[in-house]
DNA sequence: TGTACATCAGTGAACGCGCGTTCACTGATGTAC
DNA sequence: TGTACATCAGTGAACGCGCGTTCACTGATGTAC
């Protein structure tokens, strides 16, 4: 029970659409579970009657897209300082998917909200937001490797789709580790950003032998290729 | 509103309990949402009154404890048959890994629901089942793997230490295929099945590279790491 | 400078709802004598 | 073979609860004349 706030003076309305945004999200932080987000509850941490949350949310849902909303936010700006710590995409590849698990880990509950829920947040705007600023630094450091030939290029003309395709996939790997980590605290997962790093790398690498395998990655044979690759290792190492 | 069933005969009540079990589950897949699953319509789909939910099950929470052992356990007998199909580890590997996402997209709701909260079915038992049984048989491909040296070993007479890692990170990149594709299923995947293979062939191939590396994988510089591999990888190919 | 008034940011009380769970009960089923 | 009885698998009604949301209202704030 908090104490009451005093009334917001005459244009500061909007100051109060912050705060309940926050508050939502702290209880959803600190009760880890969504249930706990209440009209009520939020209404009660900011020291307001339920009914004020009415005059700035259309209803629940819309608090809550808020509150993915500004999750996202802070993930962008997260990733540009991770962006801008590194020269070489392929360095900022892997920072980025470190940032990400690392910002995951960090707030388990937000996390989950904002990416276990195709319903809740599944709404194009909130999707559409996520290509075009986190998901497009992702892409942009993935797009150079490509380009120079460290990724796999597109079919000819095309490299865009396999940018995109890249795009996503370390997305998922950063996803997995996060979100298995978050669901699964108690498995024996060692150190956790060691583990993230492991598989960024892991994933990098893999898809850095792509271009270099021609169909072959492609086809049935796979572990003759794998075979192969170790091989090549092997004579270069000696 | 189903008609309502004929009394079950004296020893027979065991039966009845399966069958909530599986109406639970038809309710989560059906409705794509843990909230449709309450009492009152578990016990309405199954032809029974509410209280009679309590006869088989201590609460709800008991309730959905079962539906997600039942789940694990079909999930045990998936991966068991796509184990069979092969016999090279890597294959086996590869396969259990399709084999999972597939399963996970087959019934999105119920994996979810089984996978992505931690509350929900974190109880000891559960987790304990997961990696005796299905993680298990994952353990024992990766385990093959790194004896026959595609896989990195542990530290001196540890191996074991290697191959919890690795399972752990091959299941980590099969379940951040399988949850963001159903918590994102809007965005630009493609074919799901292909790109699940390709992240984790990719995956595969990554972490088989690695015991080649020695030292460097583990180093700050990666890049010139990844940059020795493709070239040796050329010269191989010449 | 003073006063009537529109506006704005809230309050207080209540609505209907579905939920998990409980409790006293019923009536068919099998068993003991 | 018939009958009293314990058991078992349920039923029916109700409990208290917290939820999202609505609605008529209040009282301070700024503004127009």
């Amino acid at each position: 029970m908090m104490a009451p706030r005093p009334r917001s003076s005459r244009g500061s309305g909007e100051q109060l659409r912050g705060e309940i945004i926050d508050a939502a999200m702290v209880l959803l932080a600190e009760h880890d579970s969504a249930d706990a987000v209440s009209v009520r509850a939020v209404a009660e941490a900011v020291g307001v009657t339920p009914p004020a949350i009415y005059l700035h949310f259309a209803d629940k849902e819309a608090l809550l897209d808020s509150v993915c909303g500004r999750y996202f936010e802070r993930l962008d700006v997260a990733l540009g300082d991770a962006e801008d710590q590194h020269e070489h995409p392929l360095d900022r590849t892997l920072a980025m998917g470190m940032t990400y698990v690392r910002f995951a880990l960090d707030n388990p509950a937000v996390y989950r909200f904002a990416f276990g829920n195709p319903g809740d947040d599944g709404t194009p705007m909130v999707d559409e937001a996520l290509q075009t600023t986190a998901f497009g630094r992702l892409a942009g450091a993935v797009g150079s490797l490509v380009d120079l030939g460290w990724f796999p290029p597109g079919p000819p003309g095309h490299d865009d789709v396999s940018v995109l395709q890249m795009a996503m996939q370390m997305w998922t790997v950063a996803h997995g580790v996060a979100s298995l980590m978050i669901a699964k605290p108690a498995l024996p997962w060692g150190d956790d950003l060691q583990v993230a790093e492991s598989v960024l790398r892991a994933a990098c690498l893999g898809n850095a032998l792509l271009p270099a395998v021609g169909e072959k990655a492609d086809g049935a044979d796979f572990v003759a290729f794998v075979r192969d690759t170790r091989a090549a290792h092997r004579e270069h190492a000696e």
